[in-house]
DNA sequence: TTGAGATTTTGAATCATTCTAAACGAGTAA
DNA sequence: TTACTCGTTTAGAATGATTCAAAATCTCAA
């Protein structure tokens, strides 16, 4: 099953909702914690069914809009491969996303603040830049696999 | 009007459908030169009409097809931005793209090998990228705009 | 306790993309 | 010429993730 949230957790929700004049509620409470509990880029309908084990009468429109108002006040990043379904990340660090095409999961890659910074740099003078998105597609050898 | 492919283009066109055993056909042409006249990264619908105006017959189907064929053969790059329709970029060079979120307009930013390599090298050691895609999201500054 | 405003819910609508099956066309063998 | 093959094109239906609309619920300040 899936634990609460700690204190910091659920001050981190609130402050953020709160930012954006929004509340907290029992939905969007599970939702961020089914978010936090499994850190694999889920989508809607994971996140749906994990949720609904501990919310049995929660509806998709729901885990829609609590993901939707999550990405709105920043507290959650949409991850988009190709045309597959949009997936969900609470990880709020500078990272890059890579996807085994293999397994089809998708791993965070920790960014170097200066791969940022000259990147940054490439763009002409006028191009003011809002967010960057990186991924990687390819697959992971096996080993000790990931 | 659009011009037609000049002979360096269509012996590319020939050449990389040839190497996955396909043929040209006067639909994959046009749609091939609509992509090549104006490099705008125009949508599935963008082409179709582009084209329609060469080949009135031209059915919606046969972009679709066109375009995932080029794109099979690596003749031309898929390009996604958020849930929006799927973009088409014939150019081969290694680039990053830069979308305009008050124009919607995406541009092609050039990007140094070293960029590259570096970006290889932050993936743990059994991670085997195939594709790298790396997009920024902002505004252009007016000024002239580009 | 009440009313306003926010949130949730259900089910329908959207719409880019994919699928299906029939028609077509170029090339080849008979 | 004719018939056959196989890849391609076409029209239209199906799919499926996401969005919308409207009614039901909830929250909370007054
Ligand atoms: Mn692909
Ligand atoms: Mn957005
Ligand atoms: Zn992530
Ligand atoms: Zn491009």
């Amino acid at each position: 099953m899936i634990q609460n949230l700690n204190k910091h957790e659920r001050e981190s929700l609130h402050e953020a909702l709160a930012k954006s004049g929004q509340k907290i509620t029992p939905q969007r409470e599970i939702v961020y914690t089914v978010l936090l509990a499994q850190r694999d880029h889920p989508t809607v309908d994971e996140v749906y069914n994990r949720a609904l084990e501990t919310m049995p009468g929660l509806s998709l429109a729901t885990v829609y809009n609590c993901l939707e108002t999550f990405v709105g006040c920043g507290l959650v990043r949409q991850v988009n491969h190709e045309r597959e379904s949009t997936r969900y990340c609470p990880n709020l660090a500078p990272h890059a996303h890579f996807r085994d095409e293999s397994t089809g999961r998708v791993h965070d890659i920790e960014l170097p603040k200066e791969i940022l910074d000259q990147l940054t740099k490439i763009l002409p003078a006028n191009f003011e830049t809002e967010t960057i998105e990186i991924s990687f597609q390819g697959r992971t050898k096996s080993s000790t696999q990931n």
